[in-house]
DNA sequence: AAGCGTTATGTTATATTATTCATATCGTTC
DNA sequence: GAACGATATGAATAATATAACATAACGCTT
């Protein structure tokens, strides 16, 4: 009888790394643009593409490189292009990780996320 | 040498429910709530002991409860004590089931938060 | 019926966050 | 050296979220 009362919920998740102090560092948001960063080669383009400003990606980007303690990116100003911002080894190899990381965890929820279901919905004694 | 780069970050994750449109439903804020109420037998008492305040958490409950379908508050009005509130028995199993889920979430975020570092200090070929 | 403590609800104020606008800087090309 | 397209930055504005304040309703007790 209530096993359909839980059959339109959706699971949802978010990861991110903080800081000691528990102010939020890296999580989806900026995984995405330094994503599309790479895809894009630059960051209006890549701000264009995700529908997002300027102003405030670059904000986002400057204080998580200086809390990181390590470039993420290397940018460029002037040129035949105007200029262009591109990651570095160490910003390839975390949004890599940050792959791999969200496809285990995809997998993951979606076992989890069927166990909560079955736990709300049996009627067994506890 | 950038294995102690990424030393100090922790990894901080949330789960919740959402209804079919991506709105957010329940996660963990309502469900320390509803502990806290399930412990303290009513709302005003919950709110003083989480410190949130009660005009906030009235909307939330309000708004979770309409939206999933059915009640998982029992609340009264008047009275010797001047009121309360309670679980409902579906109230009891959703934050029952949402305890068990957190338990075990604990240990799968441990030990992928492990496996998550491990790949972003290995310098091997990908 | 007056008092008590709790639920219930509208309204107002504050704080936080996000967006917009404006402007400077840089280095290449023509 | 003028123009272009990108990065870089300050300041003002808008939007949203959170909190605070005030007040009503309820039902038991005395």
């Amino acid at each position: 009888m209530e096993a359909e009362m839980y059959e339109n919920l959706r699971l949802q998740y978010k990861i991110w790394f903080t800081d000691e102090a528990g102010d939020g560092l890296l999580g989806d948001g900026k995984w995405k643009i330094l994503k599309a960063i790479d895809q894009e080669g630059s960051l209006t383009a890549a701000c264009e593409k995700l529908g997002i400003t300027y102003r405030r990606t670059w904000n986002d980007l400057k204080s998580i490189e200086k809390r990181l303690g390590f470039a993420l990116l290397e940018k460029n100003r002037g040129g035949i292009d105007g200029g262009s911002t591109s990651l570095t080894v160490e910003g390839l190899r975390l949004i890599k990780a940050f792959d791999n990381f969200h496809e285990r965890m995809d997998t993951i929820m979606h076992e989890q996320f069927k166990l909560l279901i079955k736990d709300l919905t049996s009627h067994g004694k506890s």
